[in-house]
DNA sequence: TGTACATCAGTGAACGCGCGTTCACTGATGTAC
DNA sequence: TGTACATCAGTGAACGCGCGTTCACTGATGTAC
């Protein structure tokens, strides 16, 4: 899974090919066959290993935050920071998500995220009952809380240069807190 | 190019081939190629195409409003009425964003968007310097912009059940200006 | 207007590369009694 | 402890399908004089 991530990060989708990971990572092809069932079941292991490990993330840097504004303010740097420090996995998350991949295993997948999940969920469940942040549907809250960190992300994983995440650290928490905060 | 958007829809990257594309639009191979120059420069035209029209409706969406909350506002919306109007060509704005032609062909497809671009940043520039928006980079405001927009589309094209344009339409248009506004 | 030629638009069978996948196999480890 | 067998982990050459691309070609349109 290593290797599948730093090859689509070097190469992109077209050096993301199962005898590139079979010769990267020295594994044989039957090998990967055999524990992984196919070339789409190695892609949806690693993006599920990835997101899980983002979501993992983002769910420590709110665990300590003991008011709605902090946590907020943690959830978008915490995003931030994961897109700059692991950069293959950020670049996998995002360009897989129209891959087939995704819709085969969608069951297995969607599973495993929401249980990654489900501690942001209660972490914030608090806020919103309290009446800290808007009343809106759980879904609506997620974008407004990831949606400008994702898109800063996504154009920065993009090599768009106008980007600078110190900036994104900047400007982004504040202005989603004003998005999100209740009344 | 139509039969490029239909097939993408349909039936994913998996049926975006240019054999597919030549049997659908009963265009030959090689008038294909010889309009096209490969199967990248169909996608390429394709998607800048699409992209070009996204724009455009947000342009015209906003060119009417005269104050920034107003813009903001018809600029949030504008987004997610394209996405639900204009499914199958917002999925390939989306879809392709980490394809390789996007990277071959980066250069002229920079200006093609810039080109497009240009109406909403003009449009925008005045309540910037008003200082009704928040004082950031152009592309921290677009980010803040079309950010939730942009990710609630997203989710709502990968056929995320939880997501309802509807009551993305009451939600965000205010958030999203909260986030912005200035002082 | 006619002739000669150049350019452009379009055709589709054929090619060959690279990809995911298969499969008969070896060797190591676990289990029964 | 020894024997027989089953299961699991791992190997890599070989296969065949489907994809992007090529190319020799036809016919229509434009240009020169």
């Amino acid at each position: 899974m290593d290797s599948a991530i730093a090859l689509f990060s070097k190469r992109g989708w077209s050096g993301f090919t199962i005898h590139a990971v079979a010769q990267m990572s020295r594994v044989s092809l039957g090998s990967l066959y055999h524990h992984f069932g196919s070339m789409d079941g190695l892609a949806a292991a690693t993006w599920s290993r990835s997101l899980t490990r983002l979501l993992d993330a983002l769910a420590h840097a709110c665990a300590s935050k003991r008011t709605a504004r902090t946590s907020v303010e943690a959830l978008v740097v915490g995003y931030l920071d994961f897109t700059e420090r692991r950069r293959p996995e950020a670049l996998f998350i995002h360009a897989a998500s129209w891959a087939s991949f995704l819709v085969e295993h969608a069951e297995r997948l969607g599973a495993e995220k929401a249980r990654a999940f489900e501690p942001l969920l209660t972490h914030f469940a608090r806020y919103v009952a309290e009446g800290a942040v808007v009343r809106a549907s759980p879904s609506m809250l997620e974008m407004l809380l990831i949606g400008p960190a994702a898109e800063t992300s996504r154009r920065w994983l993009a090599l768009d240069p106008s980007i600078d995440l110190d900036e994104a650290r900047r400007v982004l928490p504040a202005a989603t807190w004003r998005s999100v905060v209740g009344r």
